[in-house]
DNA sequence: GCCACGGATGAAACTTACTTTCAGCAGGCG
DNA sequence: CGCCTGCTGAAAGTAAGTTTCATCCGTGGC
């Protein structure tokens, strides 16, 4: 046993493939037809039977087991697990997606979608890591204590602030959403201490919002900007800002990113809320669920 | 696919794992608890013998067979390879956030937040992964020749609905978003052959939609439903279809997850759209930036 | 309320895959 | 030349996976 009762760990902690690379030349000649067949092409390996893997290396089945004990394996199902595991892992990641990049003329939909996810994906991820706890919780705080909360935002950012109107609504809360200028501003100048104005805008700059915002801070609210640019002009006027994190968008992604980053702010707005008060936030959800539950068919179908 | 000439594809091949949960519903229930226990820890699974498994959902191997071919597998051996793949792929992230998982009651916002991002980013990535391109290009090319599209959505879809509305409005595209049912109705008795109808429900359930869905595909209107499950009822009524992958949702996520998801499926139809003739969108959405650039104010500050 | 039906389910029979045993055989060495 | 040693595959044995089938349970029709 050249090979064996030694302590030498049969640890192969990077890579099984590796591992039995290594071990090639100290296994027996019809293990090493196995071991070159297994190392060639792993996912494959994997696939196939023991049988079926013998018959390949022009052996037995049973010197395909003495192959997997000789690289430490218990046996051939463990082996083809390990194989499955090392090749998926060997796949080669995304390809050269340009972040915030342009999507190329000639792309076909698999690429126009892989792009647009990565980018979407990122903008989610990238939120969330700048976004600033200490400001989510003081906005928290202060959307939890507040008499009544209204929430601005005009064209695409108006879907954003419509959900989180109806998220906090869900929950109890005392929310408003306007579509329009006019009644928002109406809405601002009732506002007084104690309540709270989120004026929504990717920009920054959508002069509507920052006008209705600016009313409520001079009435004494406590003014939230949600927006993609940290020194844009919505946040002169406002008391806590958080920032969403999409790269410039190209106009052909139709600014979806920014979209989920600001979704994905107000979500972490609303659970912070809700767990605020976990029992009532629950309780309210319930009850709404269970209202539209008359407007739901039968389950989903069994089998193909 | 036993059912109807269906364009929708057993495709899965980005994540299995995803395809598993997006199925849940569609399984009988001993099959749900043989995927419950594969979804929560596929490496697990794939470790563990058929008889194991079996054991630990507390039924029979016979079962547990029946959901490998349920999810489109061969049988046992396949689908514990080809979790273990999954498993080695997804390189664990390092803390505990449980995907898909709930946020434990002492979370602080920071947690809180890494928890949503994480799992709102995973849902994009792996919506893109399962989206089939074949089927997008053909719904892209439906709604490229559609006289007339109509988008059908209540409830949380509703804003997706509205906002994918909105997007082929600015390229120029002829589309309607209905907020009421009947209204919705009406508008489905009006389509013919040519048009397109584009229904959307998470939960695949929503009477009101697929009832409208239903109409329009009964005038001969490309139907395309957009769902998180892939035999839901609105699956029916569909010629099309195209699902998300959110995992499901606990309450407290505020479902923001399916609504990301949703819109990065929109996203890619319209980019789709909006590539088969750059020229004219391109122009079409400068001029609709235009159009709102006097409601913006000056740029963003420079310096602090 | 009863019955027929269809789907879900697990026990058991069955098949296939994996593992062990063992005898043959090739090469090396006394 | 004969014996030993280690490699090898055939075949036996065991475990894993798959199929079949009887039973059960809920549903809808009469």
């Amino acid at each position: 046993m050249a090979k064996s009762p030694k302590i030498s760990a049969s640890h192969e902690p990077g890579g099984l493939i590796v591992h039995i690379s290594g071990l090639l030349p100290s296994l027996s000649p019809a293990e090493q037809r196995v071991a070159r067949l297994v190392v060639s092409d792993p996912a494959a390996a994997a696939r196939r039977t023991i049988t079926d893997l013998a018959t390949a290396a022009e052996t037995s089945e049973a010197t395909v087991i003495r192959f997997c004990r000789s690289v430490g394996m218990d046996g051939y199902p463990q082996l083809r697990i390990r194989l499955a595991a090392e090749a998926a892992r060997r796949i080669e990641p995304p390809d050269a997606r340009v972040v915030g990049g342009d999507i190329p003329p000639g792309a076909d939909l698999a690429q126009i979608i892989a792009t647009i996810a990565f980018n979407d994906a990122r903008a989610v991820e990238e939120t969330a890591e700048q976004l600033d706890p200490a400001v989510c919780e003081q906005v928290v705080e202060a959307i939890s204590g507040a008499a009544r909360i209204d929430i601005y935002g005009a064209g695409a950012s108006g879907f954003v602030a419509s959900d989180f109107q109806q998220k906090l609504h869900r929950i109890g809360r005392i929310a408003f959403y306007f579509p329009d200028v006019h009644t928002a501003l109406t809405s601002a100048a009732l506002l007084g201490r104690g309540d709270v104005a989120i004026g929504i805008s990717h920009t920054g700059t959508t002069s509507d919002v920052i006008e209705v915002l600016e009313q409520a801070r001079t009435r004494g609210a406590a003014t939230v900007a949600l927006t993609n640019f940290p020194r844009s002009p919505i946040t002169d006027v406002a008391d806590f800002v958080l920032t969403t994190a999409a790269r410039e968008t190209t106009y052909r992604s139709g600014a979806t990113a920014s979209r989920l980053a600001q979704l994905t702010v107000v979500d972490c707005l609303f659970v912070g809320v809700a767990a605020r008060n976990r029992a009532r936030a629950r309780k309210a959800l319930e009850a709404t669920a269970e209202a539209v539950q008359s407007h739901r068919v039968g389950a989903n179908r069994r089998r193909a």
